[in-house]
This record gives C-alpha cells, sequence and structure tokens, in this order.
DNA sequence: CCCCAATCGCAACTCGTGTTGCTTTTTCAG
DNA sequence: CTGAAAAAGCAACACGAGTTGCGATTGGGG
C-alpha cells in the first residue's frame, strides 16, 4: 500500500515506516495508541512525526485515507432490496474490519479535534455519497419515484451500524446488517424518503396516507 | 436540581458545587472541559474531584443520571405512527439540548476509558427500553404482530440522530426527526423486525413479503 | 459540648505529551 | 564529486493531568 509517494524515495520511507506501524499497532488492538509508540515501533524520532502530521489524528487520517482510495464495488444487481443487502453487508465488512478501530478512534478525537471531525465528516461524506448510487438505479428503473431522498435512506440504512460501533456495543453481524438493508428498503417503498406529500397535518392526526391503510394484521401467529 | 444529597448538608455541598460549575461549562459550550477547570468554577480543590469521581467521566456520568432519574413521558396516543413520531420529537430536544454535550463528551471517552463506556452504554439500555413501551403497545393493539422485535425496531428510529450527532455533523431538525420516525414506522410495518419469515430465501430472490406487494408508486408528482 | 473520623485544601511530585533549538544526515543539482 | 537545502535525529524543556502525604476543617455521635 502507498506506492512510494515521490519518486525520490527520500523520506518517503520514514512517511510509509510510520503508516504500516501505525497500520500495525492498530490492528493489534492498541487500545493506548499514541504517537510516540507509532515513532517507536516505526524506528522513527517522534519529532519527526509530529513535523508531518501534526497529531496522532493526522496519522489515522492518511491511514483512512489510505482505505478511501480503494474501489468499493457498489452493488448493482437490477433489484432495489439485493443492492440495499449486499451494500449493508459491505458497509458491515468496512466497520467490523481494520478500519472500524481507525473510525472509532477517529470520532472520538472529534469533538476535541476540529482536523479530525473535517477527516470523518469527509470520508463519510464521499461514501455515504458512492452508495446513493443503489438509490438512484432504482429510481432510474422505476422503482422509485423520482423526489426520492437518495441521501436520507442511505442515512438510515448506515446509522444503525454507527449506533453499535460508537455507542453501544452489540454485534455486528450479518443478520443486523441484512435486517438494516430491509428496513431502509421498507422505508423507501413507502415513500418516506419521497418528499411529494400532501401540506403535512399537524402532530395529533394520522400520518398515514388514508388510502394505503389495509389495516394489516400479518396472520396473529401463535 | 440534585435534591441535597443528605440532609447532613456535609461535604454534599462540595459535590453539588462541582456537579452545577461542571454542567455549566458545558452549557458555555467549553469544548476543553477538564478536571482542573472545573474544579476551579467550583472553588474547589482538583484533588477534591479526583478523589470523589476519579475521573472527568465520573464527574460527567452523574450529571447524566441526573438526566436519567428525569421521567420521560413515553407517548401513548393509542395511534403506533404519532408515538414513533412524538418519541422522535422528544430524542431530538434530547440530543440538541444540553444532554447532547454530555453524551458527546461521553462517547468520544468511552473507546478509552471503559467508565465511560459502560456509562452509555447503560444509560442507552435504559432509555431504549423505556421506548419499546411505544412498539409493545402496537402489538398489543394488534397493530403489529406478537413477535416484534421491539429493540431492533427502537434503535433503528434513534441511530439516525446518533449519527448525526457524533459522525456527520448536520442539523437535528423536526422534519428529520419525524422523517426518522416515519423510517422506523414503515419498517415495523412492513414485517422488518417480526423474525417469522419463511427459511430466509438466498440472497438472490426478493425480501419482500409475497402477498404485501401493492407496487406502490405514489402518484408520479411532477 | 467535645472529640473522632471523614473529607477537604495545599503543595510538591511524577509522568507523558508535545515543542524548540541545534546538529547530523540525506539527496539532488550543478 | 561537491555543496547547499531539506528533512531527520537528538536532547532539553514546557506544560498540564493526575497522584500523594500531611496538616487543617468540619460535622455528627456520644
Amino acid at each position: 500500500m502507498s506506492a512510494g509517494q515521490r519518486p525520490g524515495g527520500r523520506s518517503a520511507r520514514v512517511r510509509a515506516a510510520v503508516l504500516t506501524a501505525a497500520h500495525g499497532l492498530l490492528v493489534d488492538g492498541y487500545s493506548e495508541l499514541t504517537v510516540e509508540r507509532i515513532a517507536q515501533a516505526a524506528g522513527v524520532n517522534k519529532t519527526s512525526v509530529y513535523r508531518r502530521w501534526t497529531d496522532l489524528e493526522g496519522v489515522l487520517g492518511d491511514l483512512l485515507s489510505e482505505y478511501a482510495s480503494e474501489v468499493v464495488p457498489i452493488p448493482d444487481t437490477g433489484d432495489l432490496d439485493t443492492d440495499l443487502e449486499e451494500l449493508a453487508l459491505l458497509v458491515r465488512r468496512g466497520m467490523t474490519g481494520e478500519p472500524g478501530d481507525l473510525i472509532t478512534a477517529l470520532a472520538a478525537a472529534a469533538p476535541r479535534n476540529p482536523r479530525a471531525a473535517e477527516i470523518v465528516r469527509g470520508f463519510f461524506a464521499e461514501r455515504f455519497g458512492l452508495a446513493e448510487a443503489v438509490v438512484d438505479h432504482a429510481v432510474a428503473r422505476g422503482e422509485l419515484p423520482q423526489s426520492t431522498d437518495a441521501r436520507a435512506a442511505i442515512e438510515v440504512l448506515g446509522a444503525p451500524f454507527f449506533l453499535r460501533l460508537l455507542v453501544v456495543d452489540e454485534p455486528i453481524d450479518e443478520e443486523f446488517a441484512r435486517r438494516t438493508a430491509a428496513a431502509a428498503a421498507a422505508a423507501l417503498r413507502a415513500g418516506v424518503f419521497s418528499p411529494a406529500r400532501e401540506p403535512r397535518p399537524a402532530i395529533g392526526a394520522s400520518t398515514l396516507p388514508p388510502a394505503s391503510r389495509p389495516g394489516r394484521q400479518p396472520s396473529p401467529s401463535r
């Protein structure tokens, strides 16, 4: 990774050493990741790290941008449900693997470190943008109305992963991913993200489109 | 707040002073919240704070438990959609107000501080548990099947708020809250959280309950 | 009313992060 | 091959968080 950044190979060696060292410490589950430890592991003086990256978060940001440059194969199977499901499984792999700790560390630093906040924000702005294609394709296919807010739908699909990663710590397994995808699909199909609705009745009234109320009572099983 | 904790009023005064000082610094938007600063604002020596709370996060945890003890009026209007919407608006108020910064600070500390992680986890375990009542009531009313996973539904309802609070920083406004509630409602109605489905057809097949596919295409407006 | 125990204040200290000034190495141009 | 600029190493330092030991205060039980 990190195809030599300048042909000179000058201090690019230092850069590579630091990044691989940081990466190594991360995957080893080092919760106490620190600049000094990274420098030591890289066989480099800490001042070099500080001068080049200014921050621990700077190093982590460079690591993250490495992942960002990997092309993600946005699913396009021709079926919205399948696309969403595969997308969710993709997100799951991104969250549970190595980048998970990276994201956690950066998100944790974000409130106090504007640079970290910007890195996280930018990373997911791009990722979410790519994911919107799944919804856009469904719109193009006529499965969804043109007014569909793809961004909002992707947000609903992705959010539960962050909840489990950053707040609650429950397993992010495949069933969870599938269920999350199904929830997003259902909301999309129900027109939740298609703001072509009437003037919006105030809070007390029924929010349901009055016509489509089939009194759904799926077989009182058991 | 904090109705005198022991009648003796002994060093409970210190406790109260520290908590109100911390609260004050928080609402003033002090991003660099520190034990020493709190102690100084409370007119108390920092050792007292460290001895009693051990951590900055300990203080924040006590502050949070103050909010936790406030009773939240879980909506119960008789209609699932309305209940979910009001619930979402309730969550919004909790996120955007003072507790928002508190939650952010604790969530940020969580990856490095097990105590903080436990505080956040416990707080939301309780809150989510309360919110499940909304779903349970709908089940009791017969609006939803008995096998409905209330917890999963609440997770989908709440998650987007955390995404915006902790990762992306986009406004958490009322429209967002309403849309999020509608998404959860749609997923619930579609049976996403009612695991009474057939053996689960592998990935390619349709994930929809085949019967309830009205080909909904909400009036191709515009 | 008084004394004991709990707890607070104070000051000094440790320790780790990040900074700074200077020297040494490295590389690229000429 | 050589010299100058850029970047790395090194060591000392500044700074703030958290700790510790001890003396002073305080409040409740006897």
